[in-house]
DNA sequence: CGACTTTGACCCGCGC
DNA sequence: GCGCGGGTCAAAGTCG
């Protein structure tokens, strides 16, 4: 954003961000920026008549005229229409101010003039009249403003509940998956790579997902084997039924397995358990669910609870991009504190440390790629504890758009979001070359391959598209200014030029250069800004799991994971 | 002089 | 248990 001063930005272009709530907006502006927003209010409350031929209003055709700097969301998608010349907008609005005053004016005009009308002169009327009517503009102005944005708040209120309706859904998603993992795990004793990943904190708890679906779907077939070991007395086909019943369960709704994660994590936050009130122990007698919880134990679910804590933690989003500096300006501020070299890659790896925060546990590995080495591959891991500078804010909705497809793909509703068949679909659809997961990583890996300038149009256009239908299943904070910072739309639209006319991407600027905006260093700190939010993190963490796990049981184990990949390149 | 980089040593997990 | 490899530490060096 800071960077991109001379990046001057179509107005025609900026159609996709105009959802978001402008007091919110103006706490992410940068005061040299012009704003389409700040100056409607200008416009509206200090100067509402303005010709087109007023001096601070240059004409497209005047010399001095510039286009539109896009530094901020425009959320008046109405006015966008006639915005490409802001005198233009300036006459609709008051053209559109005065229809208000009007319509409203017998009522006020009244109020001010009855009393007066028989003790004052004629001038005084004109007078008064004139200077009421002045300030009684501006208020009438700045009520319809008022109200306008009253509206756009309830708006987001709605959507902001959606938003949170899907997270717990997702949530409730993940903790079914490690819930019915550990109840399987009390039940039949197998010591498998799973516990060997609660060794290793991380990688473990990757394969642990990525053999959930596949475990799950394999039971019914050792059941008849396993029963013995969990109970003598129970038979194999009552074990059968009942596996079925908690696998139809834990794929249509939470369960009580869920709640009680959902329970242990509230008490220790300290907050409130919203929504599920149901008690399904009382309600299924006799049925798994009420046996499941009695498998594990408190300190199961501590240990279960550190696990997911470690692979929040552990989550990484990998950028792949052509560049010739050292390292990519993201926006943060990196100290590198270590290099080695890695098996497989004749370039060292450097290892940076987020300096922004006191301590902020953020980190970063930088490579470059072995087969082209003009590719740097930098993956950011940890999530920051400090604001983000509006350099990295700007830029995060990149990564952050990148995950959210990943996430959200193109349902509305939340009940998408459990269908991780329907994620693994989408992400296999809406972006099958730019965004890819890394199955076989040791962490749960969101890879983003920008090397192409087709990925980079592709991603552009996927970007545009899922934040043109605003998907209810967005994750809440994608809808907040933070991501979707004036500077992004600068970045989206200096990338949907580039790509829509063919012109190739300019590398990675590095840090060492004279920095200009690109969509390389726009994903660079978007990826950094992306860790910033640990409930995302851990929904990114769930949603990845939950696709690596379908495509693993989609495709009956099958190494052959179109939708996988290894970003090591090993 | 402080911040940052370099680089060898060290730690730890994992596979054999 | 041992070796390998990834990741981190910390002292020394470098730079502005």
């Amino acid at each position: 954003m800071a960077k991109g001063g001379g990046l001057t930005i179509d107005p025609d272009s900026t159609s996709f961000f105009i959802t978001n709530k402008p007091t919110v907006l103006n706490s992410y502006t940068e005061p040299n920026h012009t704003s389409r927003f700040k100056n409607d209010i200008m416009d509206i409350s200090t100067n509402p008549i303005r010709n087109s031929g007023d001096e601070d209003v240059p004409s497209p055709a005047s010399a001095n005229w510039k286009p539109v700097l896009v530094n901020e969301m425009d959320f008046f998608p109405a006015d966008r229409n006639c915005s490409k010349e802001s005198h233009r907008v300036n006459i609709k609005k008051e053209s559109a101010q005065d229809m208000v005053i009007r319509s409203l004016g017998i009522k006020t005009g009244l109020n001010l003039t009855t009393n007066t009308s028989s003790e004052k002169s004629n001038e005084d009327d004109r007078t008064n009249n004139a200077s009421n009517k002045k300030s009684f503009n501006e208020l009438i102005a700045l009520q319809a403003e008022l109200d306008r944005m009253s509206v756009e708040n309830e708006r987001l209120k709605v959507l902001l509940s959606q938003v949170k309706d899907n997270y717990n859904s997702l949530q409730i998603h993940f903790a079914t998956l490690m819930q019915h993992q550990q109840t399987r795990k009390a039940k039949t004793g197998i010591v498998d790579e799973v516990i060997n990943g609660d060794k290793s904190n991380g990688g473990g708890l990757t394969r642990q997902f990525m053999d959930l679906h596949r475990v799950e779907k394999d039971e019914p077939s050792h059941t008849s084997s396993e029963g013995g070991l969990r109970d003598c007395s129970r038979s194999p086909m009552k074990d059968k039924v009942e596996l079925e019943y908690k696998k139809q369960k834990i794929c249509s709704s939470s369960s009580e397995i869920i709640q009680l994660d959902l329970d242990k994590s509230d008490s220790r936050n300290g907050t409130t358990t919203t929504g599920r009130e149901d008690s399904p122990d009382q309600a299924i007698p006799g049925s798994v669910l009420n046996k499941a919880p009695r498998f594990t134990t408190s300190r199961d679910n501590d240990h279960q609870h550190s696990e997911t804590l470690s692979m929040i933690r552990k989550a990484r989003v990998s950028v792949r991009a052509r560049s010739d500096g050292t390292t990519i300006n993201d926006g943060c501020q990196w100290r590198k504190y270590g290099q080695k070299m890695a098996k497989g890659n004749p370039c060292p790896r450097a290892y940076y440390r987020c300096t922004m925060g006191a301590s902020c546990p953020v980190r970063k590995q930088v490579q470059r790629c072995a087969e082209d080495r003009s590719i740097l591959i930098t993956t950011y891991e940890g999530n920051h504890n400090h604001p983000l500078p509006p350099a990295a804010m700007a830029t995060a909705s990149y990564t952050s758009a990148a995950a959210s497809m990943l996430l959200s793909g193109s349902m509305p509703s939340a009940d998408a979001l459990m269908n991780s068949n329907i994620l693994a679909r989408t992400a296999l659809s809406s972006s099958p070359s730019f965004a890819t997961l890394s199955a076989s990583a040791p962490f749960p890996t969101v890879t983003l391959d920008l090397t192409q300038p087709n990925n980079v149009s592709q991603f552009q256009r996927a970007v545009q598209g899922q934040f043109n239908m605003f998907s209810p299943s967005l994750p809440h904070f994608m809808s907040g200014p933070q991501v979707f910072g004036q500077a992004l739309q600068n970045q989206s639209k200096y990338v949907g030029l580039h790509s829509s006319q063919g012109i190739e991407l300019p590398p990675f600027a590095s840090s060492n250069q004279i920095h200009t905006p690109s969509l390389s260093d726009a994903i660079g700190s978007a990826t950094a800004a992306i860790t910033a939010d640990p409930n995302f993190t851990a929904a990114l963490v769930a949603a990845i799991t939950s696709i690596i796990g379908n495509v693993h049981s989609n495709h009956g184990g099958n190494s052959t994971q179109p939708t996988t990949r290894n970003n090591d390149n090993n």
